[in-house]
RNA sequence: GGGCGGCUAGCUCAGCUGGUUAGAGCACUUGCUUGACAUGCAAGAGGUCACUGGUUCGAGUCCAGUGUCGCCCACCA
């Protein structure tokens, strides 16, 4: 349940630009590798492509304008009385269309194919074509097809045999063939269109027009589609197989209904656009040779000549393109236990448990492990992927640098420690679910480690003078804290398991704190105090109260492994002779649970329950708190009758009564205190000033609540459910109506 | 245009394969110089589990639909 530290790694390091050469070698020996012309995303600021997840898409107005394309006279000059009007949201491309299309069955334009538009500016001749990708409805129902910037146009382009002209450069301003718009930026370009579209009478009409633009995602910029010669990993067979990893449950995916996320995408997918145009990167272990041949290598110092034509390597040239991250990202699982070796690390360690991440990059990274790790070793990375919420700010935003609202973990470190802002971001979660961290939920962290502190300060502190060897049995609060920690270490490990982070959290430090330190710490202290004790009682007793925090600090310590591990060095430290093991928790087994004792769990039941009532009384009659008054307590049976002998002193300390006297009999009918009523006892308190008639009338009111719920259960005692339901549902709800009754027999007298 | 998720106490959120009196933290009320801790202790108050219908002995939980907020995916000029 802890880091290791040992085994550092950057993506940068050799290791991985080996996993990334061998990977990239061996997809190319596969086919799966390919260099081609295709339209791309292009990020002119960052002057490089970027894959289709890096293209953010966002609604956005925009204009949908159009334009009048004259058509083409006899003697090939534009008919000034003749046209056809496209729609278009980007007038500057059309300096590179190259046809206008239109629906084959458009009655409208049926005529006009085969005819030729003439494009303005440039008077580029444009063939009118028939498509069905076209839609009739919508625009004027022609489009201007400009193949080099516009995927849909570049497919239709395709099918038609057309050219494509590019004419934006990489910084998206008008290129050569822009003719009079030369080296304006395409926002200038077209305002510049548009006014002199205007200006010859050809611009008919403009209108707002919502659509989806893409932004890359490092800088904002609007991705320019842009056709270029590119690295692509054909991606297809590498998703079928992811696909059918998770679909036959070989991976699984917390929560679950990421899994459907996960397989559209992967049903869906694009080949990888995988070359990136920047410097900062693992450069693509490919080499040209003059005469166009195209040479992969995965040896450090590249290839010794051409694969194809076995020109020497002084003559070859490298790839200037690196990898997309995510391309050696998806080669984490494996790279960094040694793949390609077959180390001893990647023998133990492949494939991994457990994934976490959050879901954000599912696509990004997720599926491309998967992919690739498939590919590499034929087994899948991981067994389970737990995807994580995103942590947000106070009122649910994403945290972002721009908008200011990031918690900076290391000031929060500074304020409140590691451990409690650990335990903030674990608690009250769920999987896939996002989380607000508020100051408060720190706050609530930072407390939960200063009350373990605190309780590991009076524990320590309170180890007797003389430790000896223990003597006595143990006390029943011994017994119960000892079977509280048995079921809290079998159910938190089980939450465990089953990756129940929150609840296991929340159940250690409901242990901790309310079992442990609320009750139980308070019953040590009489225990620890108790006069005329023997020094092997004592001690008895203190290791009882040590080994209860040792056990909590291991169970802690998976969130809380900073504290923990500080006070269990301090544990150690004043065992005197005791040889508390393991030295260190970070590398300690995790702790099985030990036995519960059921005697004595139900013997504090009963005594928790009369500590209860007695408070609630002395509160609810305005009983000042430093008051000890006389309690008379009567058990309802013999099991009762020991249990509150045994939990005498407990009574006595933490309800503040004196003294406490314990009767056979029932009441006596006289006892207009009367207060506190369990199932397992009744108790008086002696002179507290009530005043007799609300005494009375408290018992009055206990009682009708009592009848009114062995009412509920003796209806639905009498309904279907005792015959329907299962028996052990059943007899729950029986006992449950006996404790009532028991608990009014008690009350008033009977 | 598809798909997914949230809607539970004033706030932020848990609640696994349906089990009958729905939980936590914070906030709130009332007491506490209780020899570990006021970053604390004790006792409380607070919810028709968004809505409608259905299945069931039993529904926050399962099914159908509605509303609302949010997210993801998507090449319609």
């Amino acid at each position: 349940a802890s880091a290791d530290w040992s085994r550092l790694r950057f993506t940068m390091d050799e290791g991985s630009a080996r996993a990334v050469r061998v990977a990239f070698k061996r997809l190319w020996d596969a086919g799966l590798v390919y260099r081609g012309e295709a339209l791309v995303n292009w990020c002119p600021r960052c002057l490089t492509t970027i894959s289709d997840l890096e293209n953010v898409h966002r609604d956005e107005m925009g204009t949908l304008w159009t334009i009048r394309y004259h058509l083409e006279r006899a003697d090939g000059t534009p008919d000034p009385d003749a046209w056809i009007s496209v729609a278009t949201t980007r007038p500057e491309t059309l300096l590179g269309d190259t046809a206008v299309a239109v629906h084959p069955d458009d009655e409208r334009y049926r005529a006009l194919v085969g005819r030729h538009a003439i494009l303005p500016f440039l008077g580029r001749l444009l063939p009118i074509v028939g498509d069905d990708a076209v839609d009739r409805a919508f625009g004027t129902g022609a489009v201007k097809i400009t193949p080099a910037h516009d995927p849909d146009d570049y497919e239709l382009a395709k099918r038609h045999s057309l050219p494509a002209i590019t004419v934006l450069d990489e910084a998206a301003r008008i290129n050569a063939e822009g003719g009079e718009f030369f080296g304006r930026d395409r926002y200038e370009a077209r305002e510049a269109i548009l006014d002199r579209l205007r200006e010859m009478g050809d611009l008919e009409g403009e209108e707002p027009h919502p659509m989806v633009v893409g932004h890359c995602e490092r800088c904002g910029t609007v991705v320019e589609p842009r056709l270029s010669v590119q690295w692509f990993i054909r991606v297809k067979p590498l998703a079928e197989r992811a696909l059918a990893s998770v679909r036959e449950g070989r991976t699984r995916i917390l929560p679950a209904h990421f899994e459907k996320v996960y397989a559209h995408w992967m049903e869906n997918i694009h080949d990888w656009a995988v070359g990136r145009q920047l410097w900062w990167g693992h450069r693509i272990p490919a080499w040209f040779c003059p005469d166009g041949h195209i040479t992969v290598s995965d040896a450090l110092e590249g290839p010794a000549s051409c694969a194809e034509c076995g020109r020497p390597a002084n003559e070859l040239r490298q790839e200037t393109d690196i990898f997309d991250t995510w391309f050696s990202s998806g080669l984490w699982p494996i790279s960094t236990l040694g793949w390609p070796d077959e180390t001893p690390d990647f023998a133990r360690f492949h494939p991994t448990t457990v994934m976490e991440t959050a879901y954000d990059i599912l696509f990004f990274w997720v599926a491309r492990m998967m992919m690739l790790g498939l590919f590499c070793t034929g087994v899948e990375p991981f067994q389970t992927v737990y995807l994580s919420g995103m942590i947000r700010d106070p009122i649910g935003q994403k945290m972002s640098k721009t908008k200011g609202n990031v918690v900076d973990p290391l000031e929060t470190l500074d304020e409140i420690g590691a451990d409690a802002l650990r335990f903030a971001l674990v608690i009250g979660t769920s999987p896939g679910n996002d989380q607000r961290l508020t100051k408060a939920k720190l706050d609530g962290g930072r407390n939960f480690t200063n009350k373990l502190w605190n309780a590991a300060r009076f524990v320590l502190g309170s180890r007797p003078e003389q430790l000896v060897a223990s003597d006595g049995e143990p006390t029943l609060a011994e017994r119960w804290i000892h079977s509280r920690l048995a079921e809290a270490t079998e159910r938190a490990t089980r939450q465990l398991d089953d990756l129940e982070l929150s609840a296991y959290a929340a159940l250690v430090h409901e242990f901790a704190w309310t079992d442990y330190c609320d009750w139980y710490l308070e019953m040590a202290k009489v225990d620890l105090r108790r006069p005329g004790a023997t020094d092997g009682e004592r001690s008895r007793a203190w290791r009882a109260a040590r080994d209860g925090l040792a056990a909590i600090l291991q169970l802690l310590h998976p969130i809380l492994p900073f504290v923990t591990e500080e006070i269990w060095a301090r544990v150690v430290a004043t065992d005197a002779g005791d040889a508390i093991r393991p030295q260190l928790l970070i590398t300690a087994p995790w702790p099985t649970a030990g036995s519960r004792d059921p005697a004595a769990e139900s013997e504090m039941a009963v005594v928790l329950e009369v500590i209860r009532g007695v408070r609630n009384l002395r509160t609810e009659s305005g009983v000042p708190a430093s008051a000890r008054l006389p309690l008379t307590v009567v058990p309802a049976d013999a099991a009762a009758r020991d249990a509150i002998e045994h939990g005498l002193d407990y009574l006595g300390a933490l309800a503040r009564v004196a003294p406490v006297d314990l009767q056979t009999s029932g009441a006596d009918g006289d006892r207009p205190e009367l207060v506190a009523s369990t199932a397992g006892a009744a108790a008086w308190l002696g002179g507290a000033p009530v005043e007799s008639s609300d005494a009375s009338s408290r018992q009055a009111a206990n009682a009708a609540h009592l009848r009114r719920g062995i009412e509920r259960l003796e209806a639905l005692l009498a309904t279907d459910f005792a015959t329907r339901a299962p028996a052990p549902v059943v007899e729950r709800e029986r006992a449950r109506l006996a404790d009532l009754q028991a608990e009014l027999r008690l009350l008033t007298g009977g």
